[in-house]
DNA sequence: GTTAGGTTGATAATTTTTTAACAATATTGA
DNA sequence: TCAATATTGTTAAAAAATTATCAACCTAAC
């Protein structure tokens, strides 16, 4: 095999990785122990030969009698995915959105977690929602790095999404997930992924359309 | 130019007609008349090449001077990516995500419209959440064709994911959007398009580490 | 034993998506 | 007028991602 640098693999087989082991540890509360190539794709809407070459990429072998180990694919996902250090993520806008994301999230991941949420809204700040609690947007130069904050989670309404993100990475903050509809450009040195909300249903309701018009 | 079938265009190129769509109608509400393929480009962190080649995809022509007529793209977007028949749509689980969502979306397009919700809470039945009729969703069956509901977003949490994307496909819904972060496997038939939170987040956090450890 | 069935791992082929290259055309300014 | 500049549209090349193929191997059944 060529060897694959673990730190450049492709950005599909990250996300891939991820969606593998949440369904590793449902496999393993039902009592699993092994699973095959096959069995995880079609849980995961994929080929099993998409799957051999994802854990071929991390190195990982199986056998051919008992397929893949889960506890140890488990272990090497992680190994590649979570940080060693843990990190630290922000919610930026403090909405239904940004509420729904951190309740989501609390408590599931022990190498990443959600630590602080900002907004400007006053009625919101020095509370603690969701378990979290809420600073002024204004404070995040000095919580961020007190708090050690990494990534940050932008879920504020449209208008503010430049502004907001002008002060996250003013912030010294490294990683942007930006859920508003606004596309952001940022500096070479900060990552950033898109999600919109209103993308995917747009582009959803194109192939739905295809059978109806 | 090879004649190609709008029908089959890429799914990357639908998901940017959406968003070319949304910076066109902001840069017309600053006054724009015309717009360039390199400021589009840059509005949207791709390259002139890229957004060229998609309104190549599109058969609109621009001219050399004037670039775009912000106008007439937007109408050719409109005519592309919208349903001739408006589509209407249902939000499965009004947590805080759909709510969310809701909000966000209701009254942004015409020819797509949330216009029920569903829960199994029955607290939240019958009554009226973010200008939308909530449900029971034992009643989806009866409601989704009364409504006409062609496309369902799924917001419930993990545990009831199989179970409303089950009754969901029953009431004869041919889209899903899946929030939750639980993969479906759907009928050939089902349109389905997957959207994790916590999936983005891990692949951002994964980036983000390289920088660190 | 040995054959049949099923699995992994790896390479190759294919498809999809992005990027490069460049001719054609329009505008501006000397 | 004509060169310089800037833009579009298109084809070609490259890169990324997926899918096909198949040898090697293990197990179980006979």
């Amino acid at each position: 095999m060529e060897i694959q640098k673990l730190n450049d693999l492709p950005g599909k087989t990250i996300e891939r990785l991820s969606q593998y082991r949440r369904i590793l540890f449902n496999s393993i509360n039902q009592g699993k122990t092994n699973i095959y190539s096959h069995e995880l794709a079609k849980m995961m809407n994929l080929t099993s030969v998409q799957v051999r070459r994802d854990l071929m990429l991390i190195g990982y072998s199986g056998s051919q009698s008992k397929g893949y180990i889960i506890k140890d694919l488990i272990t090497l996902i992680g190994s590649i995915i979570d940080s060693k250090n843990p990190l630290n993520v922000a919610v930026v806008g403090m909405g239904n959105l940004g509420r729904a994301i951190t309740s989501y999230f609390s408590g599931k991941r022990e190498r990443l977690s959600i630590v602080a949420a900002f907004d400007n809204d006053t009625q919101k700040i020095k509370r603690i929602i969701a378990g979290i609690p809420c600073h002024h947007i204004n404070k995040i130069k000095e919580v961020a790095p007190e708090m050690n904050i990494q990534i940050a989670i932008l879920t504020v309404a449209p208008q503010g999404t430049m502004e907001a993100a002008r002060m996250i990475i003013d912030a010294g903050i490294k990683g942007i997930l930006n859920y508003t509809s606004v596309p952001l450009t940022v500096p070479e040195n900060i990552h950033l992924e898109e999600y919109d909300i209103i993308t995917s249903l747009e582009k959803l309701a194109f192939f739905v359309k295809q059978d109806i018009d």
